[in-house]
Order: C-alpha cells, then sequence, then structure tokens
DNA sequence: ACCCAGGGTCATA
DNA sequence: TATGACCATGGG
C-alpha cells in the first residue's frame, strides 16, 4: 500500500474516531495570526487567557499592538508565557502586517511566496508561518508539528530524522491540496495527541496497535 | 517536585 | 549543518 493511502486511511479513521474539529477557534483572521505567535511552544488554555485579556482590554487590532507600552501588553499576554518576547515576536508581526497592507493586500499574493515573507518576519518559523497560511488565508499549506511527527514514527512511516520541509512535502504530495482536509487533518492529530496521551510520554499507540492500512488494503 | 505544552532565535563549533 | 541556551506560565 501506498504511504499516501496510509495518510487518507489514517485521516479517516481520526475523522470516525473524533468527528470534526472546525479549527482555528477565532473570530477574525488577525486573531488567528496572534494566536499562531502566542501558541509557540505554550498550551492553548494559556493563550486563551491570553486573547481573553487582549480582547477585555479592547486591544486586539493593528493599532492597539502597535502602540501598547511593551510592558502593558506583556501583562495582558502574560499567561500565554515568555511575554517578554512574544510581546516583541507581536509587534513584529502586526508593524509587518501594516506595511505590507494588511489582508486583502497580502492576500494577493501566491502560496509561496506569502510563505516565504511570513518567514522574513522575526519571530515567526515554519509552523507559525503554516498556522497562519492554512487557518487566516485559507491555502493549502499541511501544518507540521511535534504531534504529527511522533505519530509518523510510532506508524512507522518515517525514521524521525526528516526535517520540517520534508515532512510537509510528504503530507502535501501524498493528499489532493484541500484547504478543508489539511486544517482537520492537522487539528484531529492535536485532538488524538491530548486524547490518547494526556500523561503519557509517546502517543500513538492506539494506532498502532490497529494500523490504519490494515482495514483499506 | 518534575514535565510538557498547538516553537523560534541566536551563539557557538 | 547541527547542537545548546534561552525564553516563562499554568496544568497534570
Amino acid at each position: 500500500m501506498q504511504k499516501g493511502k496510509i495518510l487518507l486511511a489514517l485521516y479517516q479513521r481520526l475523522h470516525d474516531a473524533y468527528g470534526p474539529q472546525s479549527w482555528w477557534p477565532a473570530d477574525s483572521p488577525f486573531e488567528v495570526m496572534l494566536g499562531a505567535i502566542l501558541t509557540q511552544n505554550t498550551a492553548w488554555t494559556n493563550v486563551e487567557k491570553a486573547i481573553h485579556n487582549l480582547k477585555q482590554a479592547e486591544a486586539l487590532n493593528i493599532h492597539s499592538i502597535l502602540e501598547l507600552p511593551d510592558d502593558d501588553l506583556a501583562q495582558l499576554i502574560r499567561p500565554s508565557g515568555y511575554f517578554n518576547i512574544k510581546t516583541r515576536r507581536l509587534k513584529n508581526f502586526t508593524r509587518w502586517f501594516l506595511e505590507e497592507g494588511k489582508f486583502n493586500r497580502l492576500n494577493q499574493l501566491g502560496d509561496d511566496e506569502l510563505r516565504l515573507r511570513l518567514l522574513s518576519v522575526n519571530g515567526v518559523g515554519p509552523e507559525t508561518a503554516d498556522d497562519i497560511l492554512l487557518y487566516a488565508f485559507q491555502r493549502p499549506v499541511f501544518v507540521i508539528d511535534a504531534y504529527t511527527r511522533r505519530l509518523l514514527i510510532k506508524l512507522d512511516l518515517i525514521n524521525g530524522d526528516e526535517g520540517y520541509e520534508q515532512l510537509r512535502q510528504f503530507f502535501e504530495q501524498a493528499l489532493e491540496p484541500d484547504v478543508t482536509l489539511y486544517q482537520e487533518y492537522h487539528a484531529l492529530i492535536v485532538r488524538h495527541a491530548k486524547q490518547a496521551c494526556s500523561g503519557e510520554k509517546d502517543c500513538g499507540h492506539c494506532l498502532v496497535e490497529q494500523p490504519p492500512a490494515l482495514e483499506i488494503a
């Protein structure tokens, strides 16, 4: 069986198990972008508190982010951790976002060009860029995170020494460029990791015991 | 008390 | 190219 079909079968199994996830939880694309930065190496429950603080202070907009003193912004996002670094990153990103002409202007760029520009922003790495591309700009870009890597290792689909870009190509070559599919797939992987591995170091064992390939082959 | 979470940058070799 | 240090809160 081709690895591509295994990835599709894996998606079917995850979808059957957990149902639609309808990510990303946010009221606007800009909120998705800030959330993508705030969630770096941070539990989402803590990010929710930070976003709640921003909304309550009516600071979840371009000009407030830029005009708030660093210390004030840091206090608002404090629950998300790394608040000093993330204050800088939020301001860096928002300044860039405004200079580039905001969403409508950036949205005219092609997928690859937009990805390169996002990666050029200090504080935006591959995963954050792809979160923004997939969930804010609705581009067919597959997001790779630590959960995805662990799951593929457990399923013996990869060695584990592959780079981010290599894993992204693995998914994007195996699956049709379907935004909704990519959004749901990544969300399901995170959902599965939380469900199956709370407290456990390794994850994906329940899918290994019953490999998704066997039922479809 | 320890470990990790919806990572990324920078300095060093 | 590839490690390591660093960032920092909250929940298990």
